[in-house]
DNA sequence: GAAAACCGACCGTCCGGACGGTATAAACCA
DNA sequence: TGGTTTATACCGTCCGGACGGTCGGTTTTC
């Protein structure tokens, strides 16, 4: 089964996505760093295209699986959802909790706006909308706390940090106060 | 005067950029677009990477304009440049109030997080979060609304429209009265 | 022995930008 | 005043490297 290999390949590519960005993102390199031929590499994904289709596709699976298990941590089920959006968004002081942020800008880079994969991402966040409209808690609410989630998302992206750790730390406590259920 | 040349450069620039995101930004096609030869292109813009920092320049600017004039137009002065962010980030509807979402992923997909231009970037971001936070208003509150903005101005940047217009209407109310002077 | 996995040389295209021009006009000089 | 230099704007060809993808092979696996 090619499975490992292929999950090879989608590391290296990760990698180099993650320091070089789009550009970093070269067939031969990432074959290279993978410890593989490039016939191998196009072998598992005939094309670059569908490199970056594996790329997405994991970043998203993993994504849900985060979910899942933060929203089956929280005992508290009334917004949930929403906590587990937050907090799978942005860690305690402000940073992005993972690396998802460079990930979906080199994967949004890489390819258009208007890519097969951009549009499965574009499913998901509808399901996840829909989700956190349904959370128990007052959706214009919850909707808020997923904006600013994002916004804090975007900053880090940007690598812009101007938001103290003191005050971020104080909004995200506000942020996670409104997630609790209505007094 | 050459300014007449370097704004239809980067008029076509920034068209190309828009409709073929960062791919369609290629030099020989910006010239032609503006009406001039390659080298009279690079004549004003000794490098690709001059271009994007002039795209990068004029925006910044324009944003800075347009927050000075919204800022002027405000009776209420108590949290006028906090409504001002909102406003030029959004429209009433949701949607990015202007290109400028496009744009900014153009740049930043054609160079790297490291770029001169990304630090400038940075640089007006750290400004503008400085005057948000004396803005009148709380300043936990001023940064609530700002996040979210960036919130909606990303979701536009991905297409994704899921909030649908009621609600985002609702929501951008909610945020707009945050942001008037405490009760 | 056939299919799947993998190899790596090769090709074609695209694109940034170097370079050696030309045209116009102002600045300088006699 | 007329010639010469110099600066600016602009032109368009060419080059060279980078990169995605093809293809005819070889090896491994079942």
């Amino acid at each position: 089964m090619p499975a490992e290999s292929r999950d090879k390949i989608l590391n290296a590519a990760e990698a180099r996505l993650l320091v070089g960005g789009p550009a970093g993102l070269v067939l031969d390199a990432v074959a290279l760093d993978a410890g593989i031929s490039k016939g191998g590499l196009l072998h598992h994904f005939p094309s670059k295209e569908a490199l970056v289709g594996g790329l997405c596709d994991r970043m998203l699976e993993r994504f849900e699986e985060e979910m899942a298990s933060l929203c089956a941590a929280d005992p508290e089920t009334t917004g949930a959802w929403t906590r587990a959006y937050l907090a799978s968004t942005v860690t305690g002081d402000g940073k992005p909790a993972d690396n998802s942020a460079q990930l979906m800008a080199g994967i949004l880079a890489t390819m258009g706006r208007d890519s097969v994969h951009l549009e499965k991402v574009r499913q998901h966040f509808v399901r996840w909308h829909a989700r956190l409209e349904d959370d128990g808690i007052d959706p214009t609410i919850a909707t808020l706390v997923r904006l600013a989630a994002d916004g804090l998302w975007l900053s880090a992206l940007l690598g812009l940090q101007q938001i103290d750790p003191a005050a971020s730390q104080h909004l995200l406590g506000e942020l996670r106060d409104m997630t609790r259920p209505a007094r």
